[in-house]
DNA sequence: GACATTTTGTACCGATTGGTATATAATTTG
DNA sequence: CAAATTATATACCAATCGGTACAAAATGTC
């Protein structure tokens, strides 16, 4: 048994958890490809030895990134149902979408899916991850659907299954269509029509 | 008036049509930033000093790589149309994705929409050119569509333009959520959910 | 054949990529 | 204080990035 809370030699003096945080965030940001380690050591706020010693290469790094991005999107969205039910957390991940559109001019989607789509075929650990950490959300996602049609806010008649894999569908290309320089009024009229898969 | 048909000096030793449709393929399966200056030499043929002669940088041969995708596709749908009529023409993009998953284990999407993605706010040029280019497609989406609810093939209550932002945009989800890792089953399962769109 | 023109082959460029080596600084243990 | 341990700072690495320089080769014109 041995004392572990002790260290020994020179304490870090950094904390790791917020530079991963950082490090999420610019991934998110920029991607897998267009992120390079001198740009994380930036917003990291750390030296190129610290980030080897503790993160051990890039890719290490982003797949602690993807599992922190699960671990706060479901407890955002756990949060987010405890405040304001099942339904309405369904349509906040489209609300919020066009809400950054407008505000930012810009859209970050989902860290998940926009890595599954970059790290397909040529990240295969990563690109496995992103399935693994995607099967997540995708349950929370179907609990709600169920919750919300036993509560009668969905009338759909497919299974909750169905309903949240299609809408989580039309949402991934809400961000692919954005993107590919949609003007801004069919983009309005194409988030409603997404909504409306939940009535 | 000068004599077009005349060259002087030495004469190109390859097709620059073909080249460049060699370049597109490339860019098509690999992206724009994971495709390197040298990848595309191996690809077309040629040595770099013909490259930068002939398409006078990465990012303009890249431009001249959507157009013709753009044409190409144009093409190909019209005269798909022709044999195959207006609705099941639309109803070939979603089956020849899933039959490309099946067949290579892979999807290329559209190049197109990967391109929005990838070059949004950062290569300002192409993006606006991608919003450009996809207008063409678009415009033939809808004129497919209205043609169909002519015909009585498609009774969604929907106009032309809202049932093509809808469906297509739900086809941009799809690879997305091909390569985020779905299991077959259900990508099987939501491709049927899309092509109900069109009825 | 001489000359102008254009393409091609090769060597090279500075910048950036992810990652290492090594020496020094800071801490706990004895 | 000395030794062991861990973290940090800096310099460095080969490989690759997109792009350029320049001389040789191939053609049409005169």
């Amino acid at each position: 048994m041995r004392d572990i809370k002790t260290h020994r030699g020179r304490p870090k003096a950094f904390d790791e958890i917020e530079a991963l945080t950082a490090a999420m965030q610019y991934f998110w940001e920029h991607g897998y490809d267009a992120t390079s380690v001198d740009d994380l050591l930036k917003v990291m706020g750390i030296k190129k030895s610290s980030f080897y010693a503790t993160f051990k290469s890039k890719e290490a790094l982003f797949s602690r990134a993807l599992q922190l991005y699960r671990e706060y999107s479901l407890a955002f969205l756990r949060e987010y149902h405890k405040e304001h039910g099942a339904k309405q957390t369904m349509l906040m991940l489209v609300d919020s979408t066009i809400e950054e559109l407008e505000k930012s001019g810009n859209v970050r989607g989902c860290l998940l899916m926009n890595s599954g789509k970059e790290c397909y075929g040529r990240y295969e650990n990563l690109s496995r991850q992103v399935g693994r950490e995607f099967t997540y959300l995708f349950a929370l996602f179907v609990e709600l659907i169920a919750e919300a049609k036993e509560k009668g806010e969905i009338h759909n008649p497919k299974t909750p299954q169905e309903i949240a894999l299609f809408y989580i569908n039309a949402l991934n290309g809400l961000v692919v269509t954005i993107r590919a320089g949609v003007e801004k009024a069919l983009i309005e009229e194409l988030s409603q029509e997404i909504k409306e898969i939940l009535e």
